[in-house]
DNA sequence: GCCGTTTTCGGCCCGACTGTTTTCAGTCG
């Protein structure tokens, strides 16, 4: 039972009660339970296992109860119960758009309609619109979001879409009619997935901008067109959404679009307490007056509350701390000044330790830790010791020829099975810092997989852990490992974790960085670059560091050059 | 089902858009 198997079984209550047309309050309480779930920072599967859900904000008697049962017996006879009521097949329904719980449950009783294929049939014999609040439309409507679900994938990584935001959000700013632009929702708050795109745009001629909006070159197909919003659907896939607003009302707009709808049920219920009210185009109140407002911090400043940066808007904590003066001053990717675990040609990576080098010198950055893989990783082409001793060589060579920067000789090396490394002490200790990973095995039980993490990080060698569950976000799974037992571990054999940031990794996953923080184990953002393009991935990291709360003196590679090469020639237990 | 500086009951966000209606229901964010 993990983690997401909780929120999963949650989600899947909050639909049947739809279905069963429950109370909303109820199923938004469940929908709410299965969010806190996936955002808890701490054990909650072990926490529910023990019956120790208390005092956690969104999970009552009720949902403790349940979670309790479920995690320590597997299953929920209240969801198997719930579950028996309609077909399992049902549930697929919801993923077409346009189809909410009501047009489902019609569906269902009027034509026993319970999967895709069913519904596919349904809408081509034409049976579909005549049913009472369907029609024509609606039935073309549905076929068309059928295909569209078999075409494409419904999620995205942030990485991957970053440049198409860019360009958008160019278009739109050269945009005549367009003053001011921002791209909002998830991608704003750097959720390591989003399933749609979110703009906002100030302007005096809403309708002219959303139409515009539509036939940008990116554009597929018109899903809605008024005259304040349009959505569309990008020839990727993606669903993007446009809102038109006044230049008065951006900052709310902004604010309230940037989300998440957590931070802004929290904000608002704060903004009520003190007799304003607040929506997505400005205060309203008896002291509304009172305030004026042209940028975002604004609207936190009137109701006593620092700037929240959007990486911190998901209701963790964030609003209690920027009441408090306590958040923390997060990082900048102008604060990077160099960046390690790499690949070149020598394992598996597309382009050459100068090519990398130079690339790392046009970043601005003063040093660069090259980290090819070992020799156990023989599926990456990984180096064996002579050819590691080597590639010692030809950085010392490399680095005589630099004056303000520095290639730093690492390996990563495999983790084994049971914890031992891939290369013995007398290698590693020739080496200016390694990074242990783990690139097999991915099978071991939680405890064994952390057992085998922790011996290696016990290792004096071993500067850092690389991609702590290996996981590729939307493909593969992230290994059992114990998060709290990995962070208690690095902080003391003082093993600085990884923040990974390939676009399908950004592991260790930001939900963990700030307990990481507070223990003071250290993070590196690593782009795990197979190539000069993918250092440019260091920007993805910074947005992932903030977003776990980390600071300029969390992360390693924001001290400068001098500063690292004295870190690095301490030993390990006095860093 | 959750929550509490309106505290054990009675609130809990609501506006935009579409399609099917003839003033509104459903979906979405």
């Amino acid at each position: 039972m993990t983690r997401e198997n909780l929120a999963e079984v949650l989600e899947e209550i909050a639909l049947l009660l739809e279905l069963k047309n429950e109370n909303p309050f109820k199923i938004r309480a469940y929908r709410q339970g299965a969010e806190t779930v996936r955002n808890y920072d701490g054990e909650i599967v072990e926490l529910a296992k023990n019956n120790q859900l208390t005092g956690i904000k969104g999970i009552g008697e009720a949902l403790r109860d349940k979670l309790h049962e479920l995690a320590s017996t597997g299953k929920l006879e209240f969801h198997e119960k719930l579950r028996s009521e309609f077909p399992s097949g049902i549930f697929e329904l919801f993923d077409v758009q346009g189809l909410g719980p009501k047009k489902v449950k019609a569906l269902y009783e009027a034509l026993a309609i319970s999967s895709i294929a069913d519904l596919k049939a349904a809408c081509e014999a034409g049976k579909i619109a005549g049913l009472p609040g369907f029609g024509d439309k609606t039935q073309t409507k549905i076929l068309e979001g059928i295909a569209l679900r078999a075409t494409f994938a419904d999620t995205f990584l942030l990485g991957s879409i970053t440049p198409l935001v860019e360009e958008i959000t160019s278009l739109l700013r050269l945009h005549p009619e367009i003053s001011r632009v921002s791209a909002a929702g998830s991608f704003r708050r750097a959720k390591e997935t989003v399933h749609d795109l979110d703009f906002l745009v100030a302007t005096r001629s809403p309708a002219f901008v959303c139409e515009d909006f539509t036939k940008l070159p990116q554009v597929d197909s018109i899903i809605v067109c008024g005259d304040t919003k349009a959505s569309v659907r990008l020839k990727n896939g993606l669903q993007c959404d446009l809102r038109a607003v006044s230049n008065a009302q951006f900052p709310f707009a902004l604010q309230y679009f940037t989300g998440s709808k957590d931070h802004n049920v929290a904000i608002r219920s704060l903004a009520l307490k003190q007799g304003l009210s607040l929506n997505e185009y400005g205060f309203t109140g008896e002291t509304a007056a009172n305030f004026e407002v042209n940028e975002e911090a604004d609207i936190y400043r009137a109701l006593g509350l620092d700037f929240i940066p959007p990486e911190l808007r998901e209701n963790r904590g964030e609003i209690e701390a920027a009441a408090e003066h306590t958040l923390p001053k997060l990082v900048e990717l102008t604060q990077l000044r160099g960046t390690f675990h790499n690949h070149t040609t020598a394992s598996d990576g597309h382009d050459t330790l100068e090519a990398m080098a130079d690339e790392a010198i046009d970043l601005g950055l003063q040093y660069l830790g090259i980290a090819d893989h070992s020799k156990a990783s023989f599926q990456a082409n990984g180096l064996d010791e002579q050819r590691l001793l080597a590639q010692i060589d030809a950085i010392a060579l490399l680095n005589a020829g630099y004056e303000k920067f520095r290639l730093f000789a690492g390996s990563e090396v495999d983790i084994h099975k049971d914890g031992t490394l891939d290369f013995d002490d007398a290698i590693l200790a020739k080496l200016d810092y390694c990074v242990a990973s783990v690139h097999a095995s991915f099978t071991l039980s939680e405890d064994d997989m952390t057992r085998r993490i922790c011996r290696a990080m016990e290792n004096e060698h071993v500067t850092m852990l690389g991609h702590v569950t290996g996981r590729l976000l939307l493909k593969r799974e992230p290994y059992a490992v114990n998060h709290a037992m990995i962070i208690d571990c690095a902080a003391e054999t003082r093993t600085i974790i990884e923040l990974n940031c390939g676009p399908q990794r950004l592991d260790m996953d930001w939900r963990w960085w700030k307990r990481a923080r507070d223990k003071g184990v250290l993070c590196s953002i690593n782009p795990d670059a197979h190539s000069t393009m993918g250092l440019h991935h260091i920007a993805l990291g910074v947005r992932l560091a903030r977003k776990g709360s980390l600071r300029k003196q969390d992360v390693l590679n924001t001290k400068t050059l001098s500063e690292i090469e004295t870190f690095l020639k301490k030993p390990k237990d006095k860093r």
